[in-house]
DNA sequence: CTCGTTTTGTTCTCCCGTTCACAAACTCCT
DNA sequence: AGGAGTTTGTGAACGGGAGAACAAAACGAG
């Protein structure tokens, strides 16, 4: 029998999951300079971890490294990029081209990353003439036949705050079971559908409470 | 008076400074809408947590509930935007104006959540000419001057990923002690200076691992 | 072939964070 | 005033993740 044993089936922590793709793009770092072999302690600085947590990681995919030896770069990466799912094209749509929605519909490392915009919609019928990252911006009303015909599964939310949860009960209904929401709202979704949230300003003010630590505590905080 | 205890240096977990924004956001949205006093339950559930997970958070703050009735809404608003350090305004500099940095220029959620967008800047000379969110885009080079002018202490990268750890480098020199960055890189820093990332694809790469997962776990032991 | 070197995969321990459950404390009603 | 009903704050149990440390496996030299 093969040595390919059900492990795909196998649970892989959350916070693992979190750092594949840092694994990932260090990966193809390291192979466009023409790395073909590369030691867990490499990687792992590589991708700003801990050598024992990367090995650990790795090891919930299976041995595929050599004692000794180490790891061979382009066996990894596809590894990796089979066990995350992004070997073929993941179909996206963004809904709320402001400002963010523009910049996300630009982004081209989601389509390096194995995802492709297929349609940019918006509830403002002033934005549908527009034409952003070469795709029309259409209505949001077009939602559902989108879905349909690209078998989309993963939605962005980019809208105003007060329309985000309504955009996501209108996801969830036509069948998308994946969200990533930019608005600064939390939204309620019935269970079996993932959402993960990118609040920008959450994350300024995490850098803020600890640099206001720093200035508070010059003696007692640790700082060189 | 404001038992203002040498409490305010104890140490706040990570997990729960995480959260202290959201619960900060919820505060604003029940003032808003005219409530007072809230029950630990009622605002777990505006911020999308579990209540005695809230109450263990705001324990770490001090008790500034009562029992039987709940917490008054503008109070602990206050304590928490105290706590955070967004009481006053924060300068911030953002480098890298593409698509990305355009975004964040005009992202008000900044402005109203105690951060002050004091310059933009970038290192190609053809955006000097333009004008952002009310803002000249300039030159990297007025970074030095810029930083001691203002008396920046936190900085924005949403420059592409080869340039953003030689930005990153700058910032340090200039006395820049946190940093957000928006470029799929690993920034290395020394201590004493918080970095936090934000990558786009990673959360969508999140996304496409559970997705995958969901149409592979019906059927299980499917071999390709 | 055998020994030494290198590097992985894994076990074990510790720590942080989550959740439960309950006593303390406050309000309201009678 | 006293008791019933709420709701907070926290002690304790629990689970998961991080890091150290080591055994197993591969390679190369002699």
């Amino acid at each position: 029998m093969t040595a390919r044993t059900p492990d795909s089936a196998r649970d892989i922590p959350e916070a693992t999951v979190a750092r594949l793709p840092v694994y990932l793009r260090a990966l193809i770092s390291l192979a466009e300079e023409g790395t073909t072999t590369c030691s867990s302690e490499e990687l792992a600085a590589f991708a700003g971890v801990n050598s024992a947590k990367l090995r650990k990681d790795l090891s919930y995919l299976g041995s595929y490294g050599t004692r000794g030896v180490g790891y061979d770069v382009e066996y990894l990466r596809y590894q990796i990029a089979r066990e995350i799912g992004v070997t073929q094209d993941w179909p996206v749509v963004i809904v709320g081209i402001g400002n963010l929605g523009h910049a996300l519909a630009n982004y081209s490392g989601f389509r390096s990353r194995g995802f492709r915009v297929v349609a940019l919609l918006d509830a403002d019928p002033d934005r549908h003439e527009e034409v952003v990252a070469g795709l029309d911006v259409r209505s949001f009303e077009d939602l559902e036949s989108i879905v349909a015909e690209h078998d989309v599964s993963i939605g962005v939310i980019a809208t105003p705050a007060v329309a985000a949860q309504s955009v996501a009960d209108r996801m969830v209904a036509t069948g998308i079971t994946s969200i990533l929401n930019f608005a600064p709202t939390v939204l309620s979704v019935p269970d079996g559908v993932g959402v993960r949230k990118v609040d920008l300003s959450i994350e300024l003010q995490i850098l803020a409470y600890h640099e206001q630590r720093k200035s508070v505590a010059p003696g007692a905080g640790a700082v060189s």
